[in-house]
DNA sequence: TTGAAATAATGAACACTGTTCAGTAAATTT
DNA sequence: AAATTTACTGAACAGTGTTCATTATTTCAA
Protein backbone atom coordinates (compact mmCIF):
# COMPACT_ATOMS: atom_id res chain seq x y z
CA UNK A 1 0.00 0.00 0.00
CA UNK A 2 2.27 2.97 -1.65
CA UNK A 3 -0.42 5.56 -1.51
CA UNK A 4 -1.33 5.17 1.63
CA UNK A 5 1.98 6.19 3.07
CA UNK A 6 2.29 8.50 -0.11
CA UNK A 7 -0.74 10.71 1.47
CA UNK A 8 0.99 10.21 5.11
CA UNK A 9 3.69 11.57 3.62
CA UNK A 10 1.82 14.54 1.65
CA UNK A 11 0.08 15.31 5.09
CA UNK A 12 3.24 15.68 7.03
CA UNK A 13 4.85 17.81 4.32
CA UNK A 14 1.72 19.63 4.43
CA UNK A 15 1.82 20.55 8.12
CA UNK A 16 5.06 21.34 7.88
CA UNK A 17 4.53 23.86 5.39
CA UNK A 18 1.89 25.30 7.33
CA UNK A 19 4.51 25.79 10.55
CA UNK A 20 6.93 26.76 8.36
CA UNK A 21 5.05 29.73 7.03
CA UNK A 22 3.67 30.41 10.49
CA UNK A 23 6.79 30.05 12.42
CA UNK A 24 8.81 32.85 9.72
CA UNK A 25 5.54 34.95 10.19
CA UNK A 26 6.27 34.55 13.73
CA UNK A 27 9.69 36.10 13.67
CA UNK A 28 9.08 38.66 11.28
CA UNK A 29 5.62 39.82 12.46
CA UNK A 30 5.53 38.61 16.13
CA UNK A 31 2.38 36.80 17.21
CA UNK A 32 0.17 39.53 16.71
CA UNK A 33 0.01 39.49 12.81
CA UNK A 34 0.48 35.63 12.84
CA UNK A 35 -3.02 34.74 11.81
CA UNK A 36 -4.61 31.81 10.27
CA UNK A 37 -5.82 34.09 7.27
CA UNK A 38 -1.93 35.36 6.79
CA UNK A 39 -0.38 32.14 6.76
CA UNK A 40 -3.07 30.55 4.34
CA UNK A 41 -2.32 33.46 2.50
CA UNK A 42 1.46 32.82 2.57
CA UNK A 43 0.75 29.04 1.29
CA UNK A 44 -1.65 30.18 -1.05
CA UNK A 45 -4.44 28.20 0.48
CA UNK A 46 -7.82 28.41 2.19
CA UNK A 47 -8.15 29.47 5.60
CA UNK A 48 -10.52 26.71 5.94
CA UNK A 49 -7.44 24.24 4.85
CA UNK A 50 -5.39 24.61 7.54
CA UNK A 51 -8.43 23.29 9.85
CA UNK A 52 -7.93 19.91 8.18
CA UNK A 53 -4.36 19.48 9.66
CA UNK A 54 -4.77 21.63 13.13
CA UNK A 55 -7.83 21.49 15.36
CA UNK A 56 -7.12 25.04 15.91
CA UNK A 57 -4.89 28.15 16.01
CA UNK A 58 -3.90 26.52 19.57
CA UNK A 59 -2.78 23.55 18.17
CA UNK A 60 -0.83 25.01 15.14
CA UNK A 61 0.64 27.47 17.75
CA UNK A 62 1.76 24.67 20.16
CA UNK A 63 3.83 22.91 16.89
CA UNK A 64 5.69 26.36 15.95
CA UNK A 65 6.10 26.62 20.36
CA UNK A 66 7.64 22.83 19.42
CA UNK A 67 10.06 24.35 16.97
CA UNK A 68 10.73 27.27 18.95
CA UNK A 69 12.08 25.08 22.10
CA UNK A 70 13.78 23.40 19.63
CA UNK A 71 16.02 26.87 18.69
CA UNK A 72 17.03 26.76 22.05
CA UNK A 73 18.08 23.59 22.67
CA UNK A 74 20.10 24.02 19.70
CA UNK A 75 21.75 26.97 21.24
CA UNK A 76 21.97 24.92 24.59
CA UNK A 77 23.83 22.21 22.53
CA UNK A 78 26.30 24.67 21.45
CA UNK A 79 26.89 26.92 24.61
CA UNK A 80 26.61 25.02 27.45
CA UNK A 81 29.89 22.86 27.37
CA UNK A 82 31.56 23.22 30.72
CA UNK A 83 32.18 20.37 32.33
CA UNK A 84 32.07 21.77 35.96
CA UNK A 85 28.27 21.90 37.38
CA UNK A 86 28.37 25.48 38.46
CA UNK A 87 30.73 26.99 35.46
CA UNK A 88 27.86 24.74 33.20
CA UNK A 89 25.16 26.98 35.69
CA UNK A 90 26.33 29.81 34.80
CA UNK A 91 26.33 29.10 30.94
CA UNK A 92 22.91 27.53 31.46
CA UNK A 93 21.86 31.04 33.23
CA UNK A 94 23.88 33.47 30.72
CA UNK A 95 22.55 31.42 27.47
CA UNK A 96 18.80 31.65 28.44
CA UNK A 97 18.81 35.34 28.60
CA UNK A 98 20.64 35.68 26.21
CA UNK A 99 18.03 33.79 23.81
CA UNK A 100 15.33 35.18 25.36
CA UNK A 101 16.07 38.77 25.09
CA UNK A 102 17.40 37.94 21.33
CA UNK A 103 14.44 36.24 19.87
CA UNK A 104 11.56 38.04 21.68
CA UNK A 105 8.77 36.67 19.31
CA UNK A 106 9.81 33.28 20.34
CA UNK A 107 10.37 33.44 23.73
CA UNK A 108 6.52 35.44 24.09
CA UNK A 109 5.43 31.94 22.24
CA UNK A 110 7.48 30.15 24.55
CA UNK A 111 6.63 31.39 28.11
CA UNK A 112 4.70 34.79 28.07
CA UNK A 113 1.29 34.41 26.20
CA UNK A 114 -1.23 32.53 26.94
CA UNK A 115 -1.71 30.49 23.86
CA UNK A 116 -0.84 27.42 23.22
CA UNK A 117 -1.01 26.69 27.24
CA UNK A 118 -5.08 26.00 26.99
CA UNK A 119 -4.44 23.86 24.00
CA UNK A 120 -2.66 21.59 26.32
CA UNK A 121 -3.51 19.80 30.12
CA UNK A 122 -0.69 20.17 32.15
CA UNK A 123 0.77 16.94 32.34
CA UNK A 124 1.15 16.85 28.86
CA UNK A 125 3.08 19.38 28.05
CA UNK A 126 6.47 18.52 27.39
CA UNK A 127 8.04 21.39 24.80
CA UNK A 128 10.62 22.45 27.21
CA UNK A 129 11.46 18.81 28.55
CA UNK A 130 15.10 19.17 27.68
CA UNK A 131 15.81 22.60 28.48
CA UNK A 132 14.35 22.23 31.66
CA UNK A 133 16.00 18.94 32.38
CA UNK A 134 19.10 20.39 31.41
CA UNK A 135 18.99 23.00 34.59
CA UNK A 136 17.48 20.80 37.27
CA UNK A 137 20.07 18.13 36.26
CA UNK A 138 22.96 20.75 36.56
CA UNK A 139 21.77 22.30 40.06
CA UNK A 140 21.58 18.44 41.06
CA UNK A 141 25.09 18.09 40.36
CA UNK A 142 25.71 22.05 41.95
CA UNK A 143 24.09 20.46 45.00
CA UNK A 144 25.90 17.20 45.59
CA UNK A 145 29.33 18.55 45.45
CA UNK A 146 27.54 21.47 47.57
CA UNK A 147 28.88 24.30 45.07
CA UNK A 148 25.60 26.24 45.24
CA UNK A 149 23.16 28.03 48.64
CA UNK A 150 20.02 25.75 47.81
CA UNK A 151 18.53 22.45 49.87
CA UNK A 152 16.62 21.27 47.33
CA UNK A 153 17.03 21.08 43.82
CA UNK A 154 13.87 21.89 42.84
CA UNK A 155 13.33 24.98 44.70
CA UNK A 156 17.16 25.49 43.07
CA UNK A 157 15.87 25.50 39.32
CA UNK A 158 12.82 26.83 39.77
CA UNK A 159 14.36 30.12 41.97
CA UNK A 160 17.02 29.87 38.96
CA UNK A 161 14.46 30.17 36.10
CA UNK A 162 12.21 32.64 37.75
CA UNK A 163 15.40 35.19 37.69
CA UNK A 164 16.21 34.99 34.33
CA UNK A 165 12.78 34.59 32.64
CA UNK A 166 11.52 37.86 35.31
CA UNK A 167 14.58 39.95 33.60
CA UNK A 168 13.71 38.59 29.97
CA UNK A 169 9.91 39.05 30.44
CA UNK A 170 10.06 42.31 31.92
CA UNK A 171 12.49 43.88 29.24
CA UNK A 172 10.53 42.21 26.55
CA UNK A 173 7.30 43.93 27.41
CA UNK A 174 8.89 47.49 28.70
CA UNK A 175 8.49 47.37 31.96
CA UNK A 176 11.57 48.56 33.32
CA UNK A 177 11.78 52.18 33.49
CA UNK A 178 14.72 54.03 32.16
CA UNK A 179 15.25 55.66 35.50
CA UNK A 180 15.96 52.73 37.03
CA UNK A 181 19.00 51.32 35.06
CA UNK A 182 20.43 54.58 34.82
CA UNK A 183 22.81 55.77 31.77
CA UNK A 184 24.29 52.49 30.94
CA UNK A 185 21.52 50.09 28.11
CA UNK A 186 19.21 47.54 29.52
CA UNK A 187 21.66 44.46 28.35
CA UNK A 188 23.89 45.22 30.37
CA UNK A 189 21.88 46.13 33.13
CA UNK A 190 20.70 42.77 32.89
CA UNK A 191 24.15 41.39 32.68
CA UNK A 192 25.37 42.60 36.13
CA UNK A 193 22.27 41.50 37.77
CA UNK A 194 23.29 38.04 36.21
CA UNK A 195 26.44 38.58 37.06
CA UNK A 196 25.62 39.31 41.02
CA UNK A 197 23.27 36.33 40.94
CA UNK A 198 25.69 33.80 40.18
CA UNK A 199 27.97 35.00 43.20
CA UNK A 200 24.63 35.01 45.17
CA UNK A 201 24.20 31.50 44.51
CA UNK A 202 27.60 30.23 44.73
CA UNK A 203 28.81 28.52 47.79
CA UNK B 1 -19.06 79.85 34.51
CA UNK B 2 -20.90 76.66 36.46
CA UNK B 3 -21.37 75.03 33.44
CA UNK B 4 -17.97 74.48 31.95
CA UNK B 5 -17.39 72.87 34.99
CA UNK B 6 -20.31 71.38 35.08
CA UNK B 7 -19.30 69.44 32.04
CA UNK B 8 -15.74 68.85 32.74
CA UNK B 9 -17.08 67.05 35.95
CA UNK B 10 -19.87 65.14 33.70
CA UNK B 11 -17.05 64.30 31.60
CA UNK B 12 -15.07 62.59 34.68
CA UNK B 13 -18.23 61.24 35.60
CA UNK B 14 -18.49 59.57 32.53
CA UNK B 15 -15.12 58.26 32.17
CA UNK B 16 -15.16 56.81 36.13
CA UNK B 17 -18.29 54.78 34.37
CA UNK B 18 -16.18 53.41 31.95
CA UNK B 19 -13.39 52.44 33.83
CA UNK B 20 -15.29 51.01 36.67
CA UNK B 21 -17.09 48.86 34.03
CA UNK B 22 -13.63 48.03 32.16
CA UNK B 23 -12.15 46.84 35.82
CA UNK B 24 -14.79 45.11 36.79
CA UNK B 25 -15.28 43.20 34.04
CA UNK B 26 -11.36 42.79 33.93
CA UNK B 27 -11.84 40.99 37.11
CA UNK B 28 -14.99 38.54 36.45
CA UNK B 29 -13.86 37.74 32.82
CA UNK B 30 -10.11 38.85 32.22
CA UNK B 31 -8.32 40.58 29.70
CA UNK B 32 -9.65 38.58 26.47
CA UNK B 33 -13.35 39.01 27.48
CA UNK B 34 -13.07 43.01 28.26
CA UNK B 35 -14.36 44.53 24.72
CA UNK B 36 -14.92 47.61 23.75
CA UNK B 37 -18.31 46.66 23.07
CA UNK B 38 -18.44 44.46 26.43
CA UNK B 39 -18.14 47.42 28.09
CA UNK B 40 -20.27 49.58 26.23
CA UNK B 41 -23.20 47.34 26.92
CA UNK B 42 -22.31 46.87 30.39
CA UNK B 43 -22.66 51.10 30.79
CA UNK B 44 -25.93 51.13 28.35
CA UNK B 45 -24.16 53.19 25.76
CA UNK B 46 -22.81 52.96 22.25
CA UNK B 47 -19.22 51.87 21.72
CA UNK B 48 -18.57 54.50 19.60
CA UNK B 49 -19.39 57.07 22.35
CA UNK B 50 -16.34 55.36 24.52
CA UNK B 51 -14.66 56.87 21.70
CA UNK B 52 -15.29 60.33 22.55
CA UNK B 53 -13.45 60.17 26.14
CA UNK B 54 -10.99 57.15 25.16
CA UNK B 55 -8.37 57.78 22.49
CA UNK B 56 -8.35 54.14 21.59
CA UNK B 57 -8.57 50.98 23.93
CA UNK B 58 -5.14 50.89 25.06
CA UNK B 59 -5.34 54.51 26.36
CA UNK B 60 -8.41 53.13 28.26
CA UNK B 61 -6.29 50.08 29.65
CA UNK B 62 -3.73 52.68 30.83
CA UNK B 63 -6.52 54.36 33.20
CA UNK B 64 -7.80 50.60 34.63
CA UNK B 65 -3.78 49.88 35.03
CA UNK B 66 -2.81 52.86 36.86
CA UNK B 67 -6.29 51.43 39.13
CA UNK B 68 -4.73 47.89 39.67
CA UNK B 69 -1.50 49.53 40.53
CA UNK B 70 -3.30 52.03 43.77
CA UNK B 71 -4.95 48.34 44.79
CA UNK B 72 -0.98 47.01 45.08
CA UNK B 73 -0.02 50.41 46.99
CA UNK B 74 -3.37 50.15 49.41
CA UNK B 75 -1.54 46.22 49.76
CA UNK B 76 2.01 47.78 50.45
CA UNK B 77 0.62 50.45 52.86
CA UNK B 78 -1.39 47.92 54.81
CA UNK B 79 0.95 44.91 54.90
CA UNK B 80 4.58 46.53 54.54
CA UNK B 81 5.03 48.44 58.06
CA UNK B 82 8.13 46.99 59.55
CA UNK B 83 10.85 49.84 60.58
CA UNK B 84 13.78 47.42 60.29
CA UNK B 85 14.74 48.09 56.18
CA UNK B 86 15.87 44.01 55.74
CA UNK B 87 12.41 42.95 57.31
CA UNK B 88 10.47 45.22 55.21
CA UNK B 89 12.21 43.96 52.29
CA UNK B 90 11.04 40.50 53.01
CA UNK B 91 7.51 42.14 53.48
CA UNK B 92 7.77 43.85 50.04
CA UNK B 93 8.64 40.83 48.40
CA UNK B 94 6.33 38.29 49.86
CA UNK B 95 3.31 40.93 49.71
CA UNK B 96 4.06 41.84 46.21
CA UNK B 97 4.04 37.48 44.82
CA UNK B 98 1.28 37.55 46.79
CA UNK B 99 -0.35 40.00 45.59
CA UNK B 100 0.09 38.94 41.75
CA UNK B 101 -0.89 34.84 42.47
CA UNK B 102 -4.24 36.10 43.79
CA UNK B 103 -4.92 39.18 41.42
CA UNK B 104 -4.09 37.28 38.18
CA UNK B 105 -6.26 39.38 35.73
CA UNK B 106 -4.78 42.70 37.63
CA UNK B 107 -0.79 41.48 37.55
CA UNK B 108 -1.51 40.15 33.73
CA UNK B 109 -2.39 43.95 32.96
CA UNK B 110 0.53 45.41 35.12
CA UNK B 111 3.09 43.74 34.15
CA UNK B 112 2.80 40.85 31.81
CA UNK B 113 0.84 41.80 28.65
CA UNK B 114 1.48 43.87 25.52
CA UNK B 115 -1.48 46.16 26.38
CA UNK B 116 -1.46 49.26 27.44
CA UNK B 117 2.12 49.82 27.07
CA UNK B 118 2.03 51.10 23.42
CA UNK B 119 -0.39 53.55 24.33
CA UNK B 120 2.57 55.27 25.94
CA UNK B 121 5.80 56.24 25.72
CA UNK B 122 8.98 54.86 28.04
CA UNK B 123 9.43 58.20 29.85
CA UNK B 124 5.97 58.73 30.57
CA UNK B 125 4.89 55.60 32.57
CA UNK B 126 4.54 56.52 35.93
CA UNK B 127 1.71 53.84 37.10
CA UNK B 128 4.56 51.68 38.29
CA UNK B 129 6.38 54.65 40.70
CA UNK B 130 4.82 54.23 44.31
CA UNK B 131 5.36 50.42 44.13
CA UNK B 132 8.99 50.86 42.76
CA UNK B 133 10.10 53.43 44.90
CA UNK B 134 9.44 51.73 48.09
CA UNK B 135 11.36 48.84 46.73
CA UNK B 136 13.77 50.87 45.87
CA UNK B 137 13.96 52.83 49.07
CA UNK B 138 14.28 49.57 51.08
CA UNK B 139 16.83 48.03 48.98
CA UNK B 140 19.28 51.45 49.14
CA UNK B 141 18.48 51.58 53.31
CA UNK B 142 19.23 48.13 53.31
CA UNK B 143 22.94 48.51 51.52
CA UNK B 144 23.34 51.50 53.78
CA UNK B 145 22.79 49.07 56.82
CA UNK B 146 24.86 46.34 54.94
CA UNK B 147 21.98 44.06 55.36
CA UNK B 148 21.93 42.66 51.32
CA UNK B 149 24.59 41.11 49.71
CA UNK B 150 24.41 43.59 46.78
CA UNK B 151 26.85 46.52 45.81
CA UNK B 152 24.19 48.51 43.45
CA UNK B 153 20.79 49.58 44.65
CA UNK B 154 19.64 49.48 40.74
CA UNK B 155 21.00 45.67 40.27
CA UNK B 156 19.37 45.18 43.66
CA UNK B 157 16.00 46.45 43.53
CA UNK B 158 15.69 44.63 39.56
CA UNK B 159 17.25 41.41 40.65
CA UNK B 160 14.75 41.31 43.56
CA UNK B 161 11.69 42.23 41.25
CA UNK B 162 12.94 39.81 38.63
CA UNK B 163 12.80 37.30 41.22
CA UNK B 164 9.55 37.76 42.02
CA UNK B 165 7.72 38.86 38.89
CA UNK B 166 9.57 35.01 37.44
CA UNK B 167 7.52 33.47 39.94
CA UNK B 168 4.25 34.73 39.47
CA UNK B 169 4.42 35.32 35.46
CA UNK B 170 5.55 31.81 35.18
CA UNK B 171 2.62 30.58 37.57
CA UNK B 172 0.32 32.81 35.73
CA UNK B 173 0.76 31.51 32.73
CA UNK B 174 0.92 27.55 33.74
CA UNK B 175 4.45 27.28 32.37
CA UNK B 176 5.32 25.61 35.83
CA UNK B 177 5.22 21.78 34.86
CA UNK B 178 3.84 19.68 37.80
CA UNK B 179 7.02 17.27 38.08
CA UNK B 180 8.92 20.41 39.04
CA UNK B 181 7.24 20.87 41.99
CA UNK B 182 6.36 17.46 43.16
CA UNK B 183 3.79 16.93 45.61
CA UNK B 184 3.39 19.99 47.11
CA UNK B 185 1.30 22.60 45.93
CA UNK B 186 2.33 25.55 43.38
CA UNK B 187 1.68 28.26 45.82
CA UNK B 188 3.88 26.09 48.67
CA UNK B 189 6.62 26.14 46.15
CA UNK B 190 6.70 29.65 45.70
CA UNK B 191 6.97 30.47 49.39
CA UNK B 192 9.88 28.02 49.28
CA UNK B 193 11.47 29.93 46.63
CA UNK B 194 10.76 33.34 48.13
CA UNK B 195 12.17 31.30 51.81
CA UNK B 196 15.72 30.49 49.80
CA UNK B 197 15.69 34.22 48.13
CA UNK B 198 15.68 35.88 51.27
CA UNK B 199 18.47 34.16 53.03
CA UNK B 200 20.48 34.08 49.99
CA UNK B 201 20.47 38.15 49.63
CA UNK B 202 20.91 38.59 53.68
CA UNK B 203 24.41 39.50 54.47
C1' DT C 1 -38.50 82.99 23.36
C1' DT C 2 -36.50 81.69 19.24
C1' DG C 3 -32.86 80.57 15.99
C1' DA C 4 -27.95 79.45 15.54
C1' DA C 5 -23.96 77.18 17.18
C1' DA C 6 -21.73 73.80 19.86
C1' DT C 7 -21.76 69.50 22.08
C1' DA C 8 -23.00 64.60 22.77
C1' DA C 9 -24.38 60.19 21.14
C1' DT C 10 -25.16 56.75 17.81
C1' DG C 11 -25.98 53.39 13.64
C1' DA C 12 -23.76 51.68 10.22
C1' DA C 13 -19.86 50.56 8.06
C1' DC C 14 -14.72 48.99 7.39
C1' DA C 15 -11.24 45.83 7.94
C1' DC C 16 -9.89 42.56 10.63
C1' DT C 17 -10.08 37.94 13.66
C1' DG C 18 -11.05 32.40 14.50
C1' DT C 19 -14.02 28.92 13.03
C1' DT C 20 -17.66 25.98 10.67
C1' DC C 21 -19.95 23.77 6.97
C1' DA C 22 -22.24 22.79 2.71
C1' DG C 23 -20.76 22.13 -1.73
C1' DT C 24 -17.28 21.22 -5.35
C1' DA C 25 -13.27 19.11 -7.47
C1' DA C 26 -9.92 15.55 -7.61
C1' DA C 27 -8.05 11.09 -6.65
C1' DT C 28 -8.79 6.35 -5.62
C1' DT C 29 -11.24 2.08 -5.56
C1' DT C 30 -14.56 -0.99 -7.25
C1' DA D 1 -16.79 3.83 -16.39
C1' DA D 2 -19.20 4.45 -12.07
C1' DA D 3 -19.06 4.87 -7.19
C1' DT D 4 -16.74 6.23 -3.30
C1' DT D 5 -13.50 8.42 -0.64
C1' DT D 6 -10.46 12.31 0.05
C1' DA D 7 -9.00 17.22 -0.46
C1' DC D 8 -10.21 21.72 -0.78
C1' DT D 9 -12.77 26.08 -0.74
C1' DG D 10 -16.37 30.06 -0.68
C1' DA D 11 -19.35 31.88 2.05
C1' DA D 12 -21.08 32.64 6.22
C1' DC D 13 -21.24 33.40 11.55
C1' DA D 14 -19.98 35.78 15.48
C1' DG D 15 -16.71 38.37 17.28
C1' DT D 16 -12.93 42.33 17.48
C1' DG D 17 -11.16 47.73 17.33
C1' DT D 18 -12.18 51.85 15.08
C1' DT D 19 -14.20 55.72 12.13
C1' DC D 20 -17.58 58.87 10.46
C1' DA D 21 -21.75 60.89 8.69
C1' DT D 22 -25.98 61.67 10.78
C1' DT D 23 -29.11 62.68 14.52
C1' DA D 24 -30.41 64.42 19.06
C1' DT D 25 -29.53 67.40 22.77
C1' DT D 26 -27.84 71.30 25.09
C1' DT D 27 -25.97 75.94 25.30
C1' DC D 28 -25.59 80.59 23.81
C1' DA D 29 -26.77 84.99 21.57
C1' DA D 30 -30.19 88.01 19.56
Amino acid sequence: MGITERKEREKQEMRDKIIDAAISMFLEEGYEKTSIRNIAEKIEYSPATIYLYYKDKDELLYDVQKQAFGKLDDVFREKITAADPFERLEQICRTYVWFGINNPELYDLMFIIKAPMNAIDDNEWHNGDQALNALIGCVTECLSKQEIRFSDPRVAALSIWSMGHGLISLNIRCRIKEELIGNIDKEEMINKCINEYVQLIKK
